[in-house]
Parts: structure tokens; sequence; C-alpha cells
DNA sequence: GGTATGATTGACT
DNA sequence: GTCAATCATACCA
């Protein structure tokens, strides 16, 4: 499908599948598995902002802060969160818009030992349940703003088999279009930032 | 120039 | 449940 790179056999999510509409890339990466040198796990919950939501760091424009998320697709955008944390989202493009994920938990599978020494704590459900908190498990820095997705140290594999449940839900933490059910989640997951409201 | 505000987390009552 | 940490950006003068 998206497999347009091919490393060791493994297809790896590149800039074709990031240059769609923004949901329902954040939608598909549920279950996809990302790695930063080696270091990660599979996704199971993700964000979607778009250039023509309020809530979306894209949505006055251009700044310094938000370049890559007017740049190509399927970089990084990486952001400093409340001064003391790193955020890392996926942008994505559609029709010239700046739009992008925000990877917000992971479920560790690769790496458990290095993302402990980082993260100061054993317990994996609390490793990368949570957008700054996988920064520091998986070492994301501003270093990272802009990178690409598909070449080291990031791999991102796509879920293979059948698309998993998902659940869905507003937005964590926002004060701005708090409507959109734009958050997405692993259902049954128990590595979740937070869980999901009842249906 | 100054000031308010977070796409958060961890500690604490 | 409440609250402080900490700083780049955004916004106003």
């Amino acid at each position: 499908m998206f497999a347009g790179t091919q490393t060791g056999g493994t297809p790896l999510l590149d800039e074709s599948f990031f240059a769609r509409d923004v949901v329902a890339v954040a939608r598909e990466l549920v279950g996809a598995t990302l790695l930063v040198g080696g270091i990660g796990g599979v996704i199971v919950e993700t964000e979607a902002y778009d250039q023509e939501d309020p809530a979306s760091h894209s949505f006055s424009g251009p700044t310094r802060r938000n370049a890559a998320m007017f740049g190509p697709p399927g970089r990084a955008y990486v952001y400093r969160s409340y001064g003391i944390h790193w955020c890392l989202n996926f942008v994505c493009r559609e029709s010239g818009r700046g739009s992008a994920v925000l990877v917000r938990a992971l479920e560790p599978t690769d790496g458990l030992e290095a993302m402990r020494a980082r993260r100061g704590l054993d317990d994996p459900r609390a490793l990368c349940a949570g957008p700054g908190r996988l920064t520091q498990a998986l070492g994301i820095t501003m270093a990272h703003d802009g990178a690409r997705l598909d070449t080291p140290p990031f791999r991102i594999l796509p879920h293979s088999g059948p698309a998993p449940a998902l659940v869905e839900g507003p937005r964590i933490g926002i004060s701005k279009a708090m409507d959109l059910p734009w958050r997405f989640g692993l259902a049954g997951s128990r590595y979740l930032s937070r869980p999901f409201p009842r249906a």
C-alpha cells in the first residue's frame, strides 16, 4: 500500500502516506510502530490538528515555531510544551494546508531498558503514556524538528492485519474547538495517556 | 518594551 | 482533586 521505502524488507510509512487528510492519517497511525534509533513501540493514541482548526498551531499561519508544519509532509514537527516538555507530531498535507498528527502515547515494545533509563522509572505503563513522556523515552528533542520520518533515526512501520478497533473523543488540553472528536485511541489499550469518555 | 498563555507532567492535599 | 515548574510564542503598547 504505502510501502514506498524498503529497508531490510520492512516497508516504512513515507511521504505518500502522510500527504493525505490529517484525520485519516491520525486514525491509520493507531497500531503502527514508531521507532527512534530502534527504541519505541506501537502507537496507541493520536490527535489530528488541521490548519482550519483554531486549536492547531498552524491556524494563524507560518511562524518560526510551526515552520515544519508548512514544509513537506512525512516530516517531524517538534515543539516545546509548557517550557518543559517536547511534543512529537507528524506533518501531513492535503490541498496545501499545514496540518499534523500529535503522537500522544505508545505501547513500549523495543528498547525498554533505554526508555526506563531515560524516564527514571520501571513501569512500562508510565514510560510512553503521554506526549511529553514518550518524547523523553525516545530521546526526541528540537534537534528532530523537520527531520524525515522515513530515514534514520526514525522508522515507522504500518499496522499489519485487519484494522484495529478505535475509540475516539475530544482532544486533550485544548481550549478551542473542543467539540471536534479528533483524538483516536486503540480500543482496550492499557497504555493510553488518559481514558476516553464513555460513549 | 511588557505580559499572558499553553497540544504537560509530577508532586502534593 | 489542586498547583507549580519554566520558556518560547503571541499579543498588546
